[in-house]
DNA sequence: AACACTGGTTCAAATAATGAACCGACTAGG
DNA sequence: CCTAGTCGGTTCATTATTTGAACCAGTGTT
C-alpha cells in the first residue's frame, strides 16, 4: 500500500465510539510498526488532520478536517441540504432514517436520523453499504444508467446474510421493480432483522448520486406500512433532489 | 517534505471560491510532478478523500472527508454548538463574527457569518491567525497559563501591516489589558483597516481552545461601540464555553 | 498543419520509508 | 522494593517506495 494510503487509513481507525487512540493501539490495528505509524501521525498533524491530546498523549482527527469539510459541503450541499428531510421524515415514519453518498462503487453513510423507540435500528456513520443487499443500492442502481448497472453485476456478489441476493437475475428484478414504484424495499439483506426501503437522490444531471433509507425492526412492517414508507421516502428524496439542484 | 505532506497539501489547494482543480493545474500549485500529483490523488481517491468528476476529470474534495469531520465534530461539537451563537452575535452586532479553534500554534477560522452590511469584513473559512496580530489571538493568549504565552513570544514576530505589534512587551501589555477586560481589541494588527474584538473560548478544564471575534471597518467602530462589542463577545464566548461543557 | 494545452503512463534512478532495538516513565502484582 | 509489562517516543542501517523526464493520445486555437 503506498505511503498516502497507510496514513489515510490511521485516520480511518477513529470512529464514533473510539474518537481518541493511544499510539501503539493505532499502530496495531493499522498493522503498521509503532515507529511509521508516529511518523505518519506527525505528518497528518502538521497538517491539523490529526491532534494529540497533550495530557493522555492520546490521538484524535483533527481541526483541519472539519475544515477541509467544510470546503467541501459549502460546494456541494448534500448533508446540509438533506439533514433537515431526512430528520423529518424520521419523525414521519418513527423509524431510522439514513443518507448515503455514492462513492467509489458503494453507499457511504454521512447522516443518521435515529429512531426514538427502543427496539430500533442502529446505522453509523462512516458505514459502507453495498449496492446490492441493501435497500438503498437497489434504489442506487434502480436511478442509475444501465451499462453502470451491467458493469456492477458483472463482479461477483457477496453474500451477507442467508437473505442477501447473489443472482443477478433475482437482483435485476428487484432493480425493475423499484424502478417501476420508485422506491424500493429490502429484508435482511444485509443484516438480520432489517427491514428497509431506499428511495434515490438524483444530482442536476438526472444521475442518482445518493440514497436516503427507512430502517425499521422487519417484525414492526407490514405491507401497509412498507408503502406508507415508501411513499413517504420518496416525497424527501425528491424534496432533497430539487433542493440539491436548486428547483426549491 | 514527507509524502503523506505532500498528499495533504493538495487537499489543501481546493478553497471555497475554487473547489474543483485539474491535474495539471494541482501538480503546478503544489509544486510537484504530474506524474506524482497524480499517484497521491489515486492514493487520495481510494480512500474518498478526493473526487474525481467523471466529466470534467478534474478533482474535488471527497466524501470521505465530510464522514471523518462528523466523526470529529460528533466526539468535538465545537462548530455545532457555536454557530448558532456566533450567528446570533453577528445579527446582534450587525458585523461579521467569525470562529477558530486554536492549532498547532495558531488559530484556525473554523466558521464565518457575514454582516449584512455592503461595507463588510469578509473572512475565509480555513483562514488561519496568528496569535499575535489579531484580536482572536491576543483574547487566546490573554486565558492561556503565562508559560504558554512565554513560550510563543520567545519566537520572533512577523509584521503583517505596520501596525502588527512585533515588541514583546507591547504584546504583554495588550494581553494583560484583555484579560482584565474580558476581551481584546486590535485594529489593523493583521489586515489594513479591520478592526477587530475578540473572547476566548475555555474548554471543560478552563484551558482556552479556540475565540470568536467581532470584525468591523476601522471607520465603523468608535470607543463606546467597541465596548459594547466586547460586552457582547464575552457574553457569546461564555455561553459556548458552557454549552460545551454541558452547563446549559 | 502546427502549436499548446490537457490527462495520463512508463521505468531507471534517487530518495524517503521502514522496523528492530533501544530509552525513560508509568502501573500492577508479588 | 522489585519485576514484568505496558506506554510514548527515538535512532539509523537497510529496504522499498517515490520520483520525474520523456512519452502517449486527445482537444482546442491560431
Amino acid at each position: 500500500m503506498s505511503t498516502v494510503g497507510k496514513a489515510v487509513s490511521l485516520l480511518e481507525l477513529f470512529t464514533l465510539h473510539e474518537p481518541e487512540i493511544g499510539l501503539s493501539d493505532l499502530a496495531r490495528r493499522a498493522g503498521l510498526d509503532k515507529a511509521t505509524a508516529r511518523r505518519l501521525l506527525m505528518a497528518l498533524a502538521a497538517h491539523r488532520l490529526i491532534e494529540q491530546e497533550p495530557r493522555s498523549r492520546r490521538y484524535r482527527l483533527g481541526a483541519g478536517l472539519s475544515r477541509l469539510a467544510r470546503i467541501r459541503d459549502a460546494h456541494f450541499p448534500f448533508v446540509r441540504l438533506a439533514a433537515p428531510v431526512i430528520r423529518e421524515l424520521s419523525l414521519e415514519t418513527g423509524e431510522t432514517v439514513h443518507l448515503s453518498e455514492f462513492s467509489a462503487g458503494a453507499l457511504l453513510t454521512l447522516h443518521v436520523e435515529l429512531s426514538t423507540k427502543a427496539n430500533r435500528v442502529n446505522v453509523d456513520v462512516g458505514q459502507v453499504l453495498p449496492l446490492h443487499g441493501t435497500a438503498s443500492g437497489i434504489a442506487f442502481l434502480a436511478a442509475s444508467r444501465l451499462e453502470a448497472v451491467g458493469a456492477y453485476l458483472e463482479k461477483p456478489l457477496q453474500a451477507f446474510t442467508s437473505f442477501t441476493m447473489t443472482q443477478p437475475d433475482d437482483l435485476v428484478k428487484a432493480i425493475a421493480l423499484a424502478a417501476s414504484r420508485g422506491y424500493s424495499r429490502s429484508a435482511q439483506g444485509y443484516e438480520e432483522g432489517v427491514h428497509s426501503i431506499g428511495a434515490a437522490i438524483l444530482g442536476a444531471d438526472g444521475q442518482p448520486i445518493g440514497t436516503l433509507a427507512v430502517a425499521s425492526p422487519v417484525s414492526r412492517v407490514d405491507d401497509a406500512t412498507a408503502a406508507g414508507q415508501g411513499e413517504a421516502a420518496v416525497r424527501a428524496a425528491r424534496l432533497i433532489s430539487a433542493r440539491l439542484t436548486g428547483e426549491a
